[in-house]
DNA sequence: AAGGGCGATGTCGTTCTTGATCATCTGAAT
DNA sequence: ATTCAGATGATCAAGAACGACATCGCCCTT
């Protein structure tokens, strides 16, 4: 599924077009952004939810020179599903 | 930022009431479950994607009893922040 | 219609999160 | 205003995440 599968699901339950199902969607990416960039969680109730939590991860690995890699410390996102998402999944 | 944000979200972005809006917000919710629960892959080019993996640790630990736990084998959502996500958050 | 550029994958070792459970508290959703 | 999902914490061990990079896949924009 990609962006345009996600227009077509706003298509089919309003009276939007898809150019303008597609602008409802850049709209929301984008506020969600704001929303992480501002350190802030969004939390969907029924969905899950993202946070923005400090990298505590201190090394990495460099696959050809083989030695360690001081990793910087930073953000990351992190998503956890809800409940009742996951309770979707395991009836399948 | 919850569900009614992103509403106001689009409203702004649009002619749409924040009655209209929520009903966006919940189609396409559902249009994500729907896809999940079929094992697809979500991708959001510039933000990033959900997958279904299949959860592999086998023990958990009951608190009370102070012992391990069989966990049934499931599915788990992983999301992973796109490149462009993870810039704007260094840049904060 | 098609190429460009982002995302997925695999790799490595160390560090860190995950996962079930239950009670309690916060707060999202109705 | 009411309800009930989600966060928290404690627990231990095993599995996952973490960065860099090349290659392949394919979404997105032209």
């Amino acid at each position: 599924m990609i962006k345009n599968d996600i227009a077509l699901a706003i298509e089919k339950n309003s009276e939007f077009n898809r150019a303008k199902s597609l602008l409802i969607v850049e709209s929301i990416l984008k506020s969600l952004k704001a929303a992480l960039e501002k350190n802030q969680k969004v939390e969907i109730r029924g969905f899950g939810s993202f946070r923005v939590v400090d990298k505590k991860t201190g090394f990495g690995r460099d696959i050809r020179r083989k030695k360690q890699i001081k990793i910087e410390k930073g953000k990351r996102i992190k998503f956890r599903s809800g409940q009742e998402l996951k309770n979707t999944l395991v009836r399948k």
